[in-house]
RNA sequence: GGGCGAUUAACUCAGUUGGGAGAGUGCAACCCUUACAAGGUUGAAGUCGCAGGUUCAAGCCCUGCAUCGCCCA
């Protein structure tokens, strides 16, 4: 015995710091523009830049980074880019917000102060999120750190923008859009989010112009009215075939507005008569540019009535509904309204009703550049992981609409287009123009407005590797090889991507995008700050540690299932990192140098069988990684150390490390322990970095990170471990030990009175197997006699359990309760019984005897055979004890 | 309205080509055995949502239904 001492208990907060500085220090993160190695790359999705570490940011990291740190281990140069975005306007409210606490606003201050306030409070939060994902363990290439409003960035941006518009894939429109009245800005379609409401369908009579009736259009929107210029009926609608009148008289105005027919128009909806409101509704405004309708907008940007509202101008559009329906009731034209549920859009960042809106906005044309994608993803040459998440990407990019990305706000790239104020040409340029190339005036004004965030992350694979400039990093890292995300920004920024990469490299950015969950909380509710059910990561990390909480994510992590985060598993993972460290304490107390060679001729059976199981994990933990089952991983690994290493290997091997079979052997179990030990530690490093690396560091003769380790799959005498006789020999030997401890348990003896045992079998492989390794089955059975032998009578006063098709005899002599006995061996009887009952029932159906595979009903009958066997065994043994019990 | 997913032990979840239902936690009993009581040994616990169908054979494949959740319109 020598070796390091180790603490008793693990303490993560000392190491993990400790350990990542070291990280740090060595550069372990570093990526090569150029390297012989094979390349494996993976960018980070952009946190928002003020941001802080959530739950989803926690799961979404500590896979990218169980992804890294493996392919590093398997010797790949690997690359994965940090970075952040600049969260246009999630990140203008909050600043906003400071401003109104401040009692000013940003048109106070100009758009030039207020971009350099964000700007200031971008340095000042930036940071923190950039910190909590080191914290987290994260790996990244932190030297490569890149930011959407960077130089470099920027500049992609305007180029793309460029390109795009001389293309004519980017163009100037007016056109039905989202507005958030509060943000006052346009949104893209993906960023409204509809909520089901409850409201009132108002129906509202609108007289016929030539005085023979009127119309009931149903509407949920009645200070719409004001924009309607026509009501729509379908053509096939029977009720409106003989309708003479060409106009209604629109209620509440003076106007008159032409009767149309567009078989868009739902018959079973109300009165199967709309009211057709081009400016402030996406489906009227459609019906409206069908049938060359004016478009009359009543609703202005801040959400306040137009002029064309008549009376009812500068109210809110609120108050103006209340105000027209009494108006309507008091005239006598309102029929009648219902409580009525339907669905509304609210901005995403700040919740406020959208208001459709007929803007003058920017916008991708959107479909060839889809055509592409999914011809991509098609071919296979991008996988999305799960594949049922193709079906949705189909879907979406196939129904895609063009991309509004003009937004009326101030922090983010500011959209490269001067306008000639003397002839109104549009100048798009690389450079800033200083006269207009048409008329050689030099009086310009750029675009107010800037840039969908999703805009510039659409361009992240790319644009962080310094495109639009031919690097070596590009070179070596694009395509990306993996993208990790979750299905909420499948649309908003996967998707973009991949038409944004398709046609600027003209090659996909990913070869694979793996989609996790959602990480949701304990009764599996989303967490949001209003329901206050969040749990802060970095709570969780204080708590319990990095580790145990990137193993509990790990765990959690079955493709297609949402994670339920609980304290209690992480708790329980916690235990699990516990239990590790105190495997390699103990191992330290035996190891006081390297053991580099393994010596087959020593070892016992415990180590030959734990080197096997050693190989069996590893094919299991690459397989499992590979193919994005982390939690098959964490399983896996959890299973070997605990329940092999820790449960049997360390016992069984205590003798052997104890020198009680001499010095050799000691050696022997030594190397072998060591060896298990540290290819485990590598094993174990992608999913939690720290408290390996701390272990790594305290074995004896080894230097260096446990990051520059070989994968123990890549060591040449891999293969050399599995040992499937060794396997099957352990196997028998644990049945006898459990066979014991069972009787042990259920008889109630203490477990340190020792007891005297008897194997007997008319196998002959078992018997030896049994003679073989009866020093591991005494000790750890706590035996103070042992015998194996072929026939003979049953000891009288003794337990019985059967293992394979041995009996093993535990004597009881003086202690053993027969009636308890009795109970026990029932017990097996009727479980075997049944499980005969069924084999039979299989055996004589004739349907399966001839139409199931040779080798399915070969194990059938094995089976049965083998239960039948065993059944008989025990029923033998419930005789004799019977016998015992009444002589 | 269209689409996707879920439903397996008290709880949280595995179950990858269909071939005798698994784990962790919790629970119960016993144990301070010299790495670990954040531990050890043993045990109990499931009509695999419901109803049909395909098949020799279904937790797994097909159809329908129910409940819950998500996405899109």
């Amino acid at each position: 015995m020598s070796g390091v001492e180790l603490d008793k208990g693990y303490d993560p907060s000392d190491v993990e710091k400790r350990c990542y500085d070291q990280w740090l220090n060595e550069n372990q993160f570093h990526a090569d523009d150029k390297s012989s190695k094979k390349p494996y790359s993976i960018v980070i999705p952009p946190p928002n830049v003020t941001g802080v570490l959530h739950m989803g940011h926690a799961l979404n990291n500590t896979l990218q980074d169980i992804l890294c740190r493996y392919r590093r281990l398997r010797g790949d140069n690997v690359l994965w880019m940090p970075g952040t975005d600049h969260a246009g306007i999630a990140t203008q409210n909050v600043v906003e917000k400071k401003l109104a606490s401040e009692g000013r606003s940003r048109h106070e201050i100009g758009r030039e102060a207020f971009v350099e306030r964000v700007w200031e409070w971008k340095e000042e939060s930036g940071n923190a999120i950039i910190n909590q994902l080191k914290r987290l363990g994260a790996s990244c290439d932190w030297e490569r750190e890149r930011f959407t409003m960077d130089e470099g960035l920027s500049r992609a941006v305007r180029k793309v923008f460029v390109e795009l518009y001389k293309q004519g894939l980017i163009v100037r429109d007016n056109y039905i859009i989202n507005w958030c009245p509060r943000c006052n800005t346009a949104l893209a379609d993906l960023e409204v989010e509809f909520e089901e409401k409850q409201g009132r369908l108002y129906h509202i009579k609108y007289p016929l112009a030539d005085g023979s009736g009127y119309f009931i259009v149903a509407t949920t929107r009645p200070e719409t009215m004001f924009g309607d210029t026509a009501v729509a009926v379908n053509p096939e609608d029977p009720r409106y075939q003989n309708i003479t009148a060409t106009h209604v008289k629109l209620p509440l105005t003076d106007r008159d507005i032409p009767i149309i027919r567009d078989s868009y128009v739902d018959m079973a909806f109300g009165t199967g008569a709309l009211k057709v409101t081009p400016a402030h509704d996406p489906n009227d405004f459609h019906i409206g540019q069908r049938h060359h309708l004016e478009s009359l907008k009543v609703i202005g940007d801040d959400g306040v009535m137009l002029e064309g509202a008549g009376t009812f101008q500068g109210l809110s559009r609120e108050e103006c509904r209340k105000q027209a329906v009494k108006a309507l009731e008091e005239q006598g034209l309102l029929e009648k309204s219902d409580e009525h549920a339907h669905s509304v859009g609210h901005c995403y960042r700040c919740k406020t009703a959208i208001e459709p809106n007929l803007s003058r906005q920017w916008f991708v044309k959107t479909k060839s550049l889809a055509e592409r994608a999914i011809k991509a993803v098609e071919e296979g040459r991008t996988r999305i992981i799960p594949e049922h998440w193709t079906k949705t990407y189909y879907e979406w990019m196939n129904n895609i609409r063009d991309w509004c990305i003009s937004r009326q706000i101030w922090w983010g790239h500011r959209i490269p287009v001067w306008t000639c104020d003397a002839c109104g040409q549009d100048i798009v340029e690389m450079e800033d123009p200083s006269v207009c190339p048409s008329c050689g005036k030099n009086e310009l004004t750029q675009d107010s407005d800037v840039l969908d965030t999703w805009f510039s992350s659409a361009l992240w694979p790319f644009s962080t590797m310094g495109w639009p400039d031919e690097t070596d990093l590009l070179k070596t890292f694009y395509p990306t090889s993996t993208l990790v995300t979750g299905f909420d920004i499948l649309f908003f920024w996967v998707a973009r991507m991949m038409m944004m990469g398709l046609h600027f490299m003209d090659e996909v950015p990913f070869k694979d995008v793996y989609i996790h969950a959602l990480v949701r909380d304990e009764e599996g509710q989303k967490m949001s700050k209003s329901k206050g059910n969040v749990i802060d990561p970095l709570t969780v990390i204080d708590s319990y540690g990095t580790d145990a909480f990137r193993f509990t994510l790990a765990a959690f992590a079955a493709q297609g299932r949402d994670v339920k985060m609980s304290l209690a598993r992480v708790e329980g993972y916690r235990h699990f990192i516990n239990k590790l460290w105190n495997a390699a304490r103990f191992s330290m107390m035996h190891l006081d140098k390297e053991y580099p060679e393994l010596d087959r001729e020593h070892m016992g059976l415990a180590d030959r069988w734990i080197l096997s199981r050693l190989k069996k994990v590893t094919d299991e933990v690459a397989a499992s990684i590979d193919g994005y089952h982390f939690n098959d991983t964490a399983t896996s690994l959890y299973r070997f150390v605990w329940n092999e290493f820790c449960d049997w290997y360390l016992e069984a091997s205590k003798p052997a490390l104890y020198g009680k079979n001499g010095d050799a052997c000691m050696n022997a179990s030594k190397a072998v322990l060591f060896r298990v030990l540290k290819d485990t530690l590598v094993l174990l490093h992608p999913v939690i970095p720290f408290v390996t690396e701390e272990i790594w560091g305290k074995l004896p003769g080894v230097r260096g990170s446990v990051m520059n380790a070989v994968f123990p799959a890549d060591l040449d005498d891999f293969g050399a471990l599995e040992d499937l006789d060794s396997e099957k020999d352990m196997e028998f030997v644990m049945g006898v030990i459990s066979g014991v401890r069972n009787i042990r348990g259920e008889m109630n003896i203490n477990p340190s009175q020792n007891l005297a045992a008897v194997i007997q079998s008319d196998v002959d492989s078992e018997r030896q197997t049994a003679w073989k390794f009866k020093d591991m089955i005494m000790v750890l059975s706590r035996l103070d006699s042992f015998d194996v032998r072929e026939d003979g009578e049953k000891p009288r006063s003794s337990a019985t359990a059967i293992v394979g098709e041995s009996s093993l005899y535990v004597n009881l002599e003086g202690v053993i309760d027969f009636d308890k006995e009795v109970e026990r061996l029932e017990k097996s009887i009727a479980k075997l019984s049944k499980d005969v009952e069924t084999i039979s029932k299989k055996l004589s159906n004739e349907a399966f005897m001839s139409k199931a595979p040779d080798d399915v009903v070969e194990k059938v009958r094995s089976q049965h055979q083998e239960s039948k066997d065993k059944m008989d065994k025990y029923q033998e043994n419930l005789a004799k004890i019977k016998e015992a019990r009444t002589s």
